[in-house]
DNA sequence: GCGACAG
DNA sequence: ATCTTGTCGC
């Protein structure tokens, strides 16, 4: 199911709407700190779905320490997907059940909450520089860092041969170069993330954090290629997945009267 | 018009 | 995103 032009404008209204609070910079002490003293605590957050069932996913967040990167925390949730992926509005899909995720931690265990946290999916690396990082950091007003495994084609940034080259260029582990779109702004930064994958990772700004910054915070959290948050909260959400894929979705209180009569 | 397109 | 086992290599 595609999404109607009229459902795109509405999201790109939105989106734009949203846009307007993003911030591009450091805001927080510990980002400019040597080693980044003062952080403590990185979240990451997952949906995995399951092979036939479009209707629900497993909505995941962890938040880990730092440096260490040890599970402090976790919240599992199976959730009912209605939205399409559609390219460009993935976060219309994902954030809503991820901002509930972040409201039950920040209320259960308001000493664990995140200082940063890792989204799978692009920041301004977006065709309406709005990408899921930025949504989620603007919807919970937290540090956020999109971290894609693919590139996203926009503003004239294409998975080209010249692309190629300059990813087979970059050597060693810890080694990025920028990604400057046809209108001249860097929209994020591909790095090579560990040293047995040629794949990178596209990493860009979020929510009050500076490139540079992202670009560094993703590489201390890298013990393989994928950062370790995200990657626990992969892992796991699949896990849960593979156990119980055909858990029940909560049922709501007064789910019968309007299950047929709507429109 | 056709193809490309994060998860 | 998901479908999929073993296997080659450091």
């Amino acid at each position: 199911m595609a999404a109607s032009p009229a459902q795109r404008r509405r999201w790109e209204r939105e989106q734009a709407r949203l846009r307007a609070s993003v911030l591009e910079e450091d805001t927080e002490p510990w980002q400019k700190q040597p080693q980044f003293a003062g952080l403590h605590r990185v979240g990451g957050v997952d949906l995995s779905y399951s092979k036939g069932d479009e209707s629900r996913a497993c909505a995941f967040l962890v938040v880990l320490s730092y440096p260490d990167l040890e599970v402090l925390y976790q919240d599992c949730r199976m959730v009912p997907v209605t939205t399409p992926y559609v390219a460009g509005f993935l976060a219309f899909r994902e954030v809503p059940v991820l901002v509930e995720a972040v409201q039950r931690l920040q209320q259960e265990e308001p000493q664990l909450q995140p200082q940063v946290l890792l989204v799978d999916g692009n920041g301004l690396l977006h065709p309406r520089e709005f990408g899921i990082a930025c949504h989620l950091g603007v919807l919970t007003d937290l540090p956020c860092i999109g971290v894609a495994k693919n590139l996203l084609h926009v503003d004239g940034l294409v998975r080209d041969e010249l692309h190629k080259e300059q990813v087979r260029s970059l050597q060693r582990s810890g080694e990025a170069f920028p990604l400057t779109g046809t209108s001249g702004k860097v929209l994020g930064m591909v790095l090579r993330s560990h040293s047995n994958s040629s794949r990178p990772l596209y990493v860009s700004v979020g929510h009050r954090v500076s490139l540079g910054t992202a670009v560094s915070l993703v590489r201390a959290c890298c013990r393989f290629r994928i950062p370790e948050p995200i990657r626990q909260a992969d892992i796991r959400s699949r896990e849960y997945l593979r156990r119980q894929p055909c858990a029940p979705v909560p049922a709501s209180p007064q789910s019968k009267s309007e299950t047929e009569s709507e429109d």
